[in-house]
DNA sequence: GCGATACTTAGCCAAATGGATACCCAACTC
DNA sequence: GAGTTGGGTATCCATTTGGCTAAGTATCGC
């Protein structure tokens, strides 16, 4: 069904990608400085920055021969909103339960 | 590294299992239950359920042949924590950026 | 106690994922 | 214009994932 958040939440469910995603929070870069913190070749690493590009989550563009890199604008909040929503639906239901289970400790029929 | 978000970000990144989380926020429900809305064998959607438990997200507990299972108190938050966390850096640094741009364009040396 | 109910386990399978190597191409540098 | 630098493509490989069927176990209802 929701294959927006499916990708969403699959891109950030590895370490090297979310590691990507939070060096980006300071300012774009190229693939190669991206790419240095990384053990790892570098074409394995770049399947990792096209799988953030196709969930929408970072943007890139090539001059020259450097490809530069930075985050998306919007997306991190639409993951957060559905993360947000479950939980305070959660969080109002054990509301209820406590108000109900003090009510009941205080007229114990 | 963080196996925590790892499992947690992969366990959402499906539908069927976010489905499951979003009804559990209306309260506990037995395993039969969860699986009547869902087109899959039981044993597909029971490997669902294992993989939303070990990430922590839902607990269960069996008494006599049924199975109650309800959602985890806290694990929610931390995924949120961390996205609210990657986009205050983002938007601090964006709203930075235009700070900068805004003060060049009043005073243009 | 016998059948139905509610899972549970054990395997099978196709496709996706995360890593690798080997090789190619374009664009700066001198 | 030859070499180096920064990516990119093509394969290959092991493991994981997400589905299935078949068969098992343990209540519960009568």
């Amino acid at each position: 069904m929701d294959t927006q958040l499916d990708t969403f939440f699959a891109a950030l469910s590895d370490p090297t990608r979310r590691a990507v995603i939070e060096r980006l929070t300071q300012g774009p870069a190229p693939v190669s400085e991206l790419h240095a913190p990384h053990d790892m070749a570098l074409p394995s690493f770049l399947k990792h920055l096209r799988r953030l590009e196709t969930a929408g989550l970072i943007r890139s563009e090539k001059t020259g021969r450097v490809r530069s890199v930075r985050l998306a604008p919007e997306p991190l909040r639409q993951a957060e909103d559905w993360l947000n929503r479950q939980r305070k639906l959660w969080e109002g239901r054990t509301d209820r339960l406590q108000a109900l289970a003090e009510a009941l400790e205080r007229k114990p029929s």
